[in-house]
DNA sequence: CGCCTGGTTGAGAATCATCAACATCTGTGG
DNA sequence: CCACAGATGTTGATGATTCTCAACCAGGCG
């Protein structure tokens, strides 16, 4: 069955864990790797509150991570793509702060969080890797403050239009068209807008020839003008 | 010079790094930090884009966090305190993506982080402590993102003031009466409102005996109201 | 003393949220 | 395979919150 498959063999190693690790290491990390059936849209990786024991890898599908407020709402904090890690979330308190879903089937690595540590504590690529892969984490969140900080809704809708065109075209897929697996109403949340707002500026987006909605598929028609929107 | 301070003697340790280390580990912890003169108000303990060599550690004093846009302006992504750590923002990238410069005059510990990266190796409790800073400063963010979206500006800025509060009273000091390091403009910023704003609800808060202000000193009369407004 | 920075307050304008109606899509069971 | 219900998305009208512009005040420093 598909979900046996190793590192070695995956395509998404070279952005993955794996980088930057021997042959024989990336088997060892193989070994401790655990994958289990694929998640069903709705399904849940985990959920906030549950105890911290591993972190995971995503192997193909979309996922979104998500906190329940104070006022008992849902806050999207942010979306996962193939080769992406999650969940280091909960390490700093020993459970997760947030949740995470399937968008769509998707496939997950799962890696025991105590054996990843000691495993990194012998090989130091991987350790450094961890650091990066949370590091990166750490980037990515402050750029999305500095979006959601004072930048008009135009603003936001682009760069995060942008961001998912970086990401697909890391995933060797198209840059300019692609599928938003998520619903208006979850980019709303994780952009602070409402629905109604984010669904006026695709229309106007649209109007003004920036690119081509078509329900969940997107084309990005004028991709200069999108950076330019997303970061002046 | 009491820059020479070592861990061991640091009324800190508690809450920093050494956490969970063994007397004798703490001295090879020691060993590696270098301690470096105070930071003078408006001085860099790194800028954005210089290359990253090390993590630190904050001793005294108080820093502020911030990242340039794409537009030229700053944009505030966090406030540090005694006992933080912070710099890890450049391991995904070998540089720095944000700048951190001091509020007040501040004392930093400076840990380069090739010889954290072989001593976490050695020490499994340093490396789970490490990733543990680390996976805290990503709860923060997404603290942060969460407040940001789509939360009123009385809501904002009650958060950051209960926020404040609780740091406060981390480092023993009064949760209810303390000094705001940065200016308007920073929190403003940071919260991603104006100055204008951000000084009308101080007005506003003052009036409804929510809390006393005078220049930067604050009082909080109503925690349990400030409370309920941030997390409602 | 006067300048400059940082902070406060006011009036008007703009953006986005809210409320509401309607359209479309999904998937479920008949 | 179709019909229908609920969920999801679009569009319009109205209003509130916050930004913008502007004046003014207080304190620190040459």
């Amino acid at each position: 069955m598909e979900y046996r498959a190793s590192c070695t063999i995956c395509r998404l190693a070279s952005i993955c864990l794996p980088i930057a690790l021997e042959a024989s290491e990336v088997n060892r990390l193989d070994s401790i790797i655990e994958r289990s059936k694929p998640l069903h849209k709705g399904e849940y990786a985990f959920r906030e509150g549950q105890p911290f024991t591993s972190v995971f890898a995503l192997r193909s599908g979309a996922l979104k991570a998500f906190a329940i407020t104070g006022d008992g709402k849902e806050q999207v904090t942010g979306f996962y793509f193939p080769g992406e890690l999650f969940g280091v979330d909960g390490i700093a308190q020993n459970r997760h702060v947030i949740s995470v879903k399937a968008l769509e089937t998707s496939a997950v690595c799962e890696i025991p969080f105590a054996q990843l540590e000691s495993l990194s504590a012998t090989l130091p690529s991987l350790q450094r890797h961890v650091f990066r892969l949370m590091s990166r984490e750490i980037t990515q969140d402050q750029q999305l403050i500095t979006l959601l900080s004072r930048n008009s809704a135009e603003r936001r809708v682009a760069a995060l239009l942008i961001n998912l065109s970086q990401r697909n075209a890391k995933l060797q897929r198209s840059a300019t068209a692609f599928r938003l697996p998520m619903s208006r109403t979850d980019i709303g949340n994780y952009l602070g807008l409402t629905v109604e707002t984010v669904s006026r500026i695709f229309s106007r987006f649209q109007k003004s020839r920036l690119l081509a909605v078509e329900k969940k598929e997107i084309r990005l028609l004028d991709v200069p003008a999108l950076e330019a929107l997303a970061s002046d």
